[in-house]
DNA sequence: AGATTTTATTGATATGGGTTAAGATGTGGG
DNA sequence: CCCACATCTTAACCCATATCAATAAAATCT
């Protein structure tokens, strides 16, 4: 059950204990979305970070109405409303299950305690926080300097599972376009 | 000379010693950028990380030999180009001086060494990326949702030092917009 | 102060991508 | 197997903002 989260934390800090392991793992908790469910609501505080043991999981934001995707998650990839946990303001993005998920949460206060009992844990959480803020800062990187056209075909070479495991007016979302935008872009770049 | 460093360092860490200090200051390498001058260029590997003591500094975006600016960091603030200093691949952003400026580094291997040996160092390493995502976070959010028009108006509302600081197109450039475009923005404001 | 460079404004035109609307294709549930 | 609903495509039109070009105004240098 705990095989995957426990390499995942390993990886991060290789000199985590037994005694740092049973510690952390006593305080998690497993729960399981069905599809469409929701793990954080807009406007709520977001009081756990997760670790998603198997399923598909999405954060977007909520726009006019209208939903703007920021990213995808799956198996073995921490999700959280990192802002609003942090800084225990309601949150701005909205996470729910695109498929039926299985979850490993910690939650905020046991995570203070874990950072105050086991400084092992301070570098877990210093190394996700800069994982965390990689990624970010990559994403806006290619948000501002690829064209649509660009971002597409990025999406295709380098997270082509997406391609099979989401809706095409989701992807244009995504790329931060348009479904009818895409559809115009998948049309002129099949002609080359 | 390090009164203000200190300060924010116990900010983040309340746990800090007179040992851990010595420990951390005896590392610090001050510098004196004049302006116009480079803290990091594209390309090149940021080694460090630094806390403006005064001055005004700039991190941008070459693109397409046009400056696009990210932010602007004045006393008492970190500055980093941080994907680069923690993945160690080359910079993508540029920083420089818009003033003459005095800083202090923190080098990448005295960093991993403080880490190592000072396990309070862990928390404001955590402290720090956890800061640094939450402004990304927001700064994103603000870009991703609000129109050129409202991006200008808050930064008159809540950034508004900027205005006697920098020249109108380097305000444009932080907009997302161009010089006329804001020049265009200012002209129908003032009409309300 | 005059000259040169930098910065800001204004107007004309172009364009990428949004919006609207309609039809076409696909697909899962009863 | 068929219906209903979801998804994708196409076309016409629109709009916010960029681009290009010309001054104008301000700042800086000698």
């Amino acid at each position: 059950m705990f095989d995957h989260i426990r390499k995942y934390y390993e990886a991060l800090a290789p000199g985590l204990t037994d005694a740092d392991w049973a510690a952390i793992s006593a305080r998690f908790e497993i729960i399981h979305l069905k599809k469409g469910d929701y793990l954080v609501r807009a406007g709520q505080v977001c009081n756990h970070v997760a670790f998603v043991n198997n399923g598909f999981i999405r954060i977007y934001l909520i726009k006019d109405g209208k939903e703007s995707i920021n990213g995808f998650i799956t198996n073995n990839q921490y999700i959280s409303e990192y802002t609003s946990f942090l800084t225990r303001q309601p949150a701005i993005y909205t996470i729910d299950a695109l498929e039926d998920s299985e979850l490993i949460l910690l939650h905020y206060n046991d995570m203070q305690e874990l950072y105050e009992q086991h400084p092992v844990f301070e570098r877990v959480g210093r190394k996700v926080a800069e994982f965390l803020f990689i990624e970010f800062d990559t994403h806006a990187y290619i948000a501002d300097t690829l064209t649509p056209e660009q971002r597409y075909q990025r999406l295709i070479d380098k997270e082509s599972a997406l391609l099979d495991r989401v809706p095409q007016y989701m992807i244009a979302s995504y790329l931060g376009i348009t479904p009818e935008h895409l559809s115009r872009l998948r049309k002129k770049m099949a002609g080359k």
